[in-house]
DNA sequence: TCAATTTAGTTTCCTAGGAAACTAGTGAAG
DNA sequence: CTTCACTAGTTTCCTAGGAAACTAAATTGA
């Protein structure tokens, strides 16, 4: 007898995916109106409000590899939005951190943010949205994740 | 006064995009033991037990664009897992299809997708998951979602 | 009937990130 | 001191997908 083969749309994490990817891409269309994407955005917000940061400390965080922040590094200096600079004590180290232009950019793009949220989320119940933070926390605890997604 | 700038935590979408990456990832890891990726499986799925598809109406199942299509198709045929063919009605259009050989293949990819949810999911219990369902379905018919994502 | 438009699929160019090799500076062992 | 291993960051090559230009076939309609 053969076996009753699942559909795609079987697994949670088919659906998981269909909202997340929409959550995203929809943030990134309003960011782009800022001329940033997702992933400069999360750069800028982990290095907003902090002692200037090293890339491998960064890469860490956000689990992207050195060599992404590197380049992700470079996008947003050619932007003017975060400069790279030599670590006094470590001949090989930098660090990354806000110009005043990035700075003064990040609470824009965090509205952007909140209004993003809003609209994909609003719809639900305050209950349900607890409910699906708690089980979001619990599995990402559970898969022993700590950092930061980004692609 | 300077109003609080949202941490990149403070948003359900920056859990769910976590979580689905991860649930994503370990998935593909499983795939790539088969030498095939995500967008591979998924075609696949979704040519499996069905009559000859146009490319295009893939694209809009996938959401991907129909050059995407075009392209993983070529990767499917080079793997012998799928055959392109032109329709005989309409010289412009084609259909794809599994082959024998990849027909036989979708069961046993099948049973790794199966087994990445569980990975992935069993720790929550039934009623969570059924929560988790619900709020996913109730979101993707709100977000006016209707196809596959795959990015 | 034959031009204009539309449609199906392909191709080219571009972006973004991973893997792994590479450069250069640090630190430890001898 | 000098060598060896390690670490920080960069670079090169590769993959995958989107956008938009492109080809060819169908359809429309004057």
């Amino acid at each position: 007898m053969s076996p009753r083969i699942p559909e795609l749309t079987d697994h949670l994490g088919y659906w998981l995916r269909q909202v997340s990817n929409h959550v995203s891409h929809g943030f990134a269309r309003k960011l782009a109106d800022k001329g940033v994407t997702v992933a400069e955005w999360g750069l800028m917000r982990m290095v907003y409000g902090r002692e200037p940061t090293a890339p491998s400390q960064l890469a860490n965080e956000m689990s992207l590899t050195r060599g992404a922040i590197t380049k992700l590094a470079d996008r947003l200096i050619a932007k003017a939005l975060i400069v790279r600079e030599a670590s006094a004590d470590d001949g090989r180290a930098q660090t990354l951190r806000l110009t005043a232009k990035g700075a003064k950019f990040v609470p824009e793009l965090a509205a952007l943010a909140d209004k993003n949220e809003l609209e994909c989320f609003a719809h639900l119940s305050v209950d349900d949205r607890r409910v699906l933070q708690r089980i979001l926390n619990e599995t990402v605890t559970r898969l022993g994740l700590t950092t930061m997604p980004l692609d």
